[in-house]
DNA sequence: CCATTAAATTCAA
DNA sequence: TTGAATTTAATGG
């Protein structure tokens, strides 16, 4: 290593003893706060963020408490529900870095209509609603960037919608491994999300026992492989033609 | 929905 | 690293 590299490294090092999770060193490149890094450069609003460490499991946001800021995911992936009447649990969407939780009762709503727990180990950025306010009236271009992340939500809603309401079951199931899939990736060829059966059931709107038997007969067709949480499409094409007829983009 | 068996994961030695 | 204990998956009623 060079003297050069060395510095650096103890540059931000020292930062990160000062701040483990300064902005400045952040790598979510896709986080709203971090692309516009440059517009807060004289602003406090950064420093007033709080970190928050989630073990695996913990809940972080409680159905029907008071809505006093917004998450960020600085590490880790979140699961966002919100529970029916018998107390079933419908999975709203999944979250990784860079996203935002809580949004949606941000501004008028007092209390979140929704529950997050962090499915792995996580470290969320919190910024408290004053904080934020500021910056969104002194930020139009931020204040952009939060709109386009809202209407683009409000996309992928109204495409759950859809999905839920005309969609089979094997279909909801299908789409629901396509949306983990696209949406996290590939790993040693498994999708790189270990869920389990129950958490697909609830996000495509269906019992454990259904999406149990639905990835048994894809397995038999040979769409899927599977070892355990861990889910392998052989063939993404394929599987994307067994939606076909409901169009494309259900990225909600 | 529940009961049973098989499989996978965790945990501690 | 192993295997016993616990949790999760799969299947059939």
């Amino acid at each position: 290593m060079t003297t050069e590299n060395k510095n650096i490294d103890t540059e931000i090092e020292s930062k990160f003893t000062a701040n483990p999770t300064s902005c400045g060193i952040c790598e979510n490149k896709n986080c709203l706060i971090n692309r516009n890094l440059s517009n807060f450069k004289d602003s406090q609003f950064i420093n007033n963020k709080n970190n928050i460490k989630c073990k695996k499991g913990q809940q972080f946001i409680i159905e029907g408490a008071p809505v006093n800021g917004l998450f960020f995911i600085l590490k880790g992936t979140v699961k966002v529900f919100r529970t029916g009447i018998n107390g079933r649990e419908q999975i709203v969407r999944f979250a990784k870095e860079g996203e935002i939780i809580g949004h949606r009762g941000f501004g008028t709503e007092e209390y979140y209509s929704i529950g997050a727990i962090a499915l792995q180990d996580s470290v969320l950025c919190y910024f408290s609603k004053e904080n934020l306010q500021e910056t969104l009236f002194e930020n139009p271009k931020f204040t952009y960037d939060m709109m386009l992340f809202y209407a683009n939500e409000l996309n992928g809603s109204e495409n759950k919608v859809k999905s839920i309401s005309q969609m089979t079951v094997r279909e909801r199931v299908v789409d629901s491994l396509l949306y983990i899939h696209r949406k996290f990736g590939v790993l040693n060829s498994y999708i790189n999300l270990p869920l389990s059966r129950k958490e697909y059931a609830d996000y495509a709107g269906t019992t454990e026992e259904q999406v149990i038997r639905i990835f048994s007969s894809l397995k038999k067709e040979g769409l899927i492989s599977v070892r355990g949480k861990k889910i392998c499409i052989t063939d993404v094409q394929l599987l994307k033609n067994e939606i076909s007829e409901h169009n494309y983009f259900l990225d909600a």
